[in-house]
DNA sequence: TTTATTTACTTAACCGATTAAGTAACACGG
DNA sequence: CCGTGTTACTTAATCGGTTAAGTAAATAAA
């Protein structure tokens, strides 16, 4: 059986495809017998509208893209969910890609959003874009970043209040002991990798302990590499302390020491960004700043909805910042919270 | 400005829609001189083809859809990455879809596929589907199944080798001294949970052990229940090994053993499905039965873009079993692999 | 009763690309 | 010199909805 169309219904109900546009759509132009008949002989025929025929027409393609690093990742992964759960909610649909980290390939994806494919996206942006690639994207239609936002971008953020979760970070493990204290960063670039590098600078100052020379290791995103990168950090430096920003770097920490033979938390205390629902489990169990995922997947989304509804919603001026929490585990050894 | 169109260039050009459209899609029919010109000022004006004109056209959306049952699963996370990497090479886009576990709404996300949205879909059911409400999608469109399958419906499928996974996970519980094995279950409609079953009663059978009355339990989609559904099941059998055939069901394991103070591997050995990276660093670290995810969803991508490629590839014959590996660590006893 | 308004439709243009069918200009073999 | 191809285009129909503008009939207002 072919494609049921407009057309189709038109015929066998000897009325113009206008007419049944507005039954479906449920315009007040039509009669409410009409609109029955219509309806009814759509469900018997399974009719379901062809969703490139309206988009074309409204320029409106009741969809959203997602853009992000990666998903293998629990933050990301948490954060589609709750994407997802209010798309899902508002008809919409979601598309999603991938940068892999490569601000290449993330310029070709938004590229492609010029073509009206999408009316909205959510991004998270890659550990090396710049604003250059973004200006022209938030010009042409609504945008929202969320986490890996970039700071020069007049645009809606969502994001984790991350030199302020740094700075608990830092005062956690000073008040465990630590006095060497290093910090993993994921990027130059970032803004939040910068706000870290931030929080936590001030908690030394505060503090008045150096800054040590080699105190933040910049991770590229190759694990093999970054575990030697880290492995010659640690020797080097020979930390006492160690805040992993990223959930990867989590895990790295967790494997250099084992190479290395480092003890957790007795040679090195260590806490980490992660969403890991297995933190807890971890051993030793990993002290963690924890990030809403879901819900910054949630805010960012609701945000975003609330633009493509009313087109005069100061979309660009919104901000929105959702704590995150340290939750004090075995990997550290401050008993404060 | 407003958006570029073919007619934007046609005029400039002083040719016909047809031409440009033509030499954007490198016909035979026009000159290299003219092809050269249009590309250029393609190039010059920023123009991107209208994805919805040219899909209502030529009936085909350049898109897949992937539906899963959630994305926080690091098996499904990593299928997710597997399956973008292979849309990305071929220029596909990807439609996410959560069912969330409910067939119902699995239903209404497989209806609007009728509608021709997408060219392919790639799925893994719910644990309550059933195959009524996939044999029209499988007529309509191309369709691979991945790791969670409909046995009944005639269709590409990849998935793991399920029945020896858990008779190679069973046996190793066996050879670790186990005698009161249990299974944890999601689901009594899903053939991978029946065949996960299958190896589990089978490896007891080839050992002479007794099945016991409540071996397998089956679990809800509800954590807080599930927790309540575990303590019990391990109070009253008195297990001294467990199958978790999910990831969350893993962690749940450890969540009760921890409420009951039940101590891994002494009291209770352990074994669950799991992509989870951070496996090896849980306290104790986590023998696990690990699917391939990327591959897998590397693989149902390849399938389905083959299919999309020539239409006369034989897509629902085929089946692939892309092995999982066993991987000994400390939360059982037995030493072999 | 006449005019204005409302109701319930239809007609036809339109969104922006693709493509079947048509054509003018030119080359070439016999 | 004629017919047949070939090249490089154009014309116009088409995909399947949506919507501005039009209309006939019924109803309300003057």
């Amino acid at each position: 059986m072919e494609n049921v169309t407009i057309r189709m219904l038109a015929e066998r109900l000897q009325l113009s495809t206008a007419t049944i546009s507005k039954a479906l759509n449920n315009s007040h132009e039509i009669s409410e017998e009409t609109r029955q008949r219509v309806l009814a002989l759509a469900a018997e025929l399974n009719y379901v509208p062809n969703p490139y025929a309206s988009s074309l027409r409204k320029k409106a393609s009741n969809t959203i893209a997602v853009v992000i690093p990666e998903v293998a990742d629990s933050f990301f992964a948490e954060a589609i969910n709750g994407i997802e759960a209010v798309a899902q909610e508002k008809g919409y649909h979601v598309l999603i890609y991938l940068s892999h980290e490569n601000s290449q390939k993330e310029q070709t994806i938004l590229k492609d959003f010029q073509s009206g494919r999408v009316d909205g996206v959510l991004i998270s942006v890659t550990t090396e874009t710049t604003a250059a690639g973004l200006e022209q994207l938030v010009r042409d239609k609504p945008v929202v970043f969320f986490d890996r936002v970039c700071e020069e971008v007049k645009a809606a953020k969502i994001t984790t209040d991350d030199a302020a979760a740094a700075y608990r970070a830092t005062n956690h493990l000073i008040a465990g002991g630590c006095r060497r204290i290093g910090l993993l960063s994921a990027s130059r670039q970032l803004s939040i990798s910068n706000k870290r590098a931030e929080g936590f600078q001030q908690a030394l100052l505060d503090h008045q302990l150096p800054l040590l020379p080699n105190a933040i290791t910049y991770c590229t995103n190759d694990s093999a590499a970054n575990h030697q990168l880290l492995k010659t950090a640690f020797l080097e430096n020979n930390y006492d302390g160690i805040i992993a920003t990223t959930e990867k770097l989590s895990t790295a920490v967790y494997e250099v020491c084992e190479a290395l033979q480092w003890r957790i938390p007795d040679d090195l205390q260590v806490i980490g960004f992660s969403n890991l629902s297995t933190a807890r489990f971890l051993h030793p169990s990993l002290t963690t700043i924890t990030q809403p995922a879901f819900e910054m997947g949630k805010a960012a989304a609701t945000l975003l909805f609330r633009a493509l509804k009313s087109n005069n919603f100061p979309l660009q001026q919104q901000q929105e910042v959702i704590p995150s929490s340290l939750i004090a585990r075995n990997s550290t050894l401050a008993k404060d919270k």
